[in-house]
DNA sequence: AAGTTTACCGGCAGACCTGATTGTTTCTTC
DNA sequence: GAAGAAACAATCAGGTCTGCCGGTAAACTT
């Protein structure tokens, strides 16, 4: 017979789980305005006693799920193996790497929070080291990928970074693009001419 | 003596005018969520009466709001004159032209409505055509810019709009880096660093 | 095994916010 | 100039959302 009631520390982790798995649905879903602390206790199956013992405020929640859904979205994007294949195509694997990552479900919510952010300083302070820690981790595994040989503690070097950026913000607009609806076909043949410039530009 | 009171299509138009604006302040400096109809009739110096009476309901109001947006946004593309200087750098003029457009304070608060618009079905049937207008018309200006015949009815070619349209979305990835708090400096030298590759690419 | 801490429950109150409604004043029209 | 329409004012009612609080039971501590 299994024991009746898991220990505290099971508990506790598997409660704010299932809270910020539910919070970020419902960004996803029905946006930050319209998401509400009871919605997501409805979600997560938890009582609102529970959300408010974990995180007291809903600024607190939305912050804890900021770190919770750039932690999954690194993770998505470590998902395709940064083997460095040879040939000048790595540019072009970078660019597709990083469009996997931020054009899923997980960039929408984060774009939700972004944008909220802009307007609420308790959650814009949250926010501002997860950012920084985003950007420099994608900033190493697209150096991975062009087979760099990382040397974190080296000077910053700008123009290496040129391509990674104008990538990144290139694909954010695309993001944003794709959550108005707009259309795939287009939205591919973007990324594809970007790619071919790219590639001619910065490649091999 | 001057009338004591203006006739009612003046009202009318004044009363509008004032919403419309105390709601695009409202945006920019609250934030779509954050945005009450009490707080922009208190902006606008209005009673809630009044908004009723021109905007049934608060999607109604955002709804125009767009459209009051857009038409701004348009005008202050407008006014960088459209002159073809002669040279390759139309190209590079045009994104200039793009940018001034795209990364005011503006373009805040049309994004906020587009992340908005995503979960508000509402509000995403009034933004369509909207935005349909408003890619139509940047295309046309840019055109322009560049010295092409406009020749409206010619049957669609893509290939002509790459470099717009890449360098809209980069433009949006920027200011929405720019909502946030990024380094300026960055954002200037990743412009210029698409300035000269679009001009190489596209140019002359 | 008693006491303490921790996780959780569920109701409550205060603060908005929105849409509706009724009343008043001024313009317009006939 | 009288009737009707339009602009505006002010209050009301219904709903939701958030944060707080007292209570309970299980898990940990000693």
């Amino acid at each position: 017979m299994t024991r009746p009631r898991l220990t505290q520390q099971e508990r506790t982790e598997r409660t704010r789980e299932l809270l910020l798995d539910a919070t970020v649905d419902c960004l996803v879903e029905l946006g930050y305005a319209r998401t509400s602390t009871n919605e997501i206790c409805r979600r997560a199956g938890v009582s609102r006693g529970a959300q408010q013992h974990h995180f007291a405020t809903k600024a607190e929640l939305m912050a804890n799920a900021i770190e919770h859904l750039v932690t999954k979205l690194l993770a998505s994007m470590s998902e395709h193996p940064p083997s460095s294949l040879p040939g000048p195509d790595r540019v072009a694997m970078g660019i597709d790497m990083l469009w996997q990552g931020y054009s899923g479900s997980l960039s929408t919510a984060v774009m939700e929070l972004w944008v909220a952010a802009r307007t609420d300083p308790e959650l814009r302070a949250a926010m501002h080291p997860i950012d920084k820690g985003l950007a420099r981790r994608t900033s190493e595994l697209f150096r991975e990928m062009l087979g760099d040989q990382v040397a974190p503690d080296q000077p910053e070097q700008p123009q290496k970074d040129m391509p990674l950026w104008l990538t990144v913000n290139l694909i954010r607009g695309l993001a944003l693009d794709a959550m108005l609806g707009g259309d795939p076909v287009r939205r591919d043949q973007l990324l594809q001419e970007w790619k071919t410039i790219a590639v001619k530009t910065y490649g091999a």
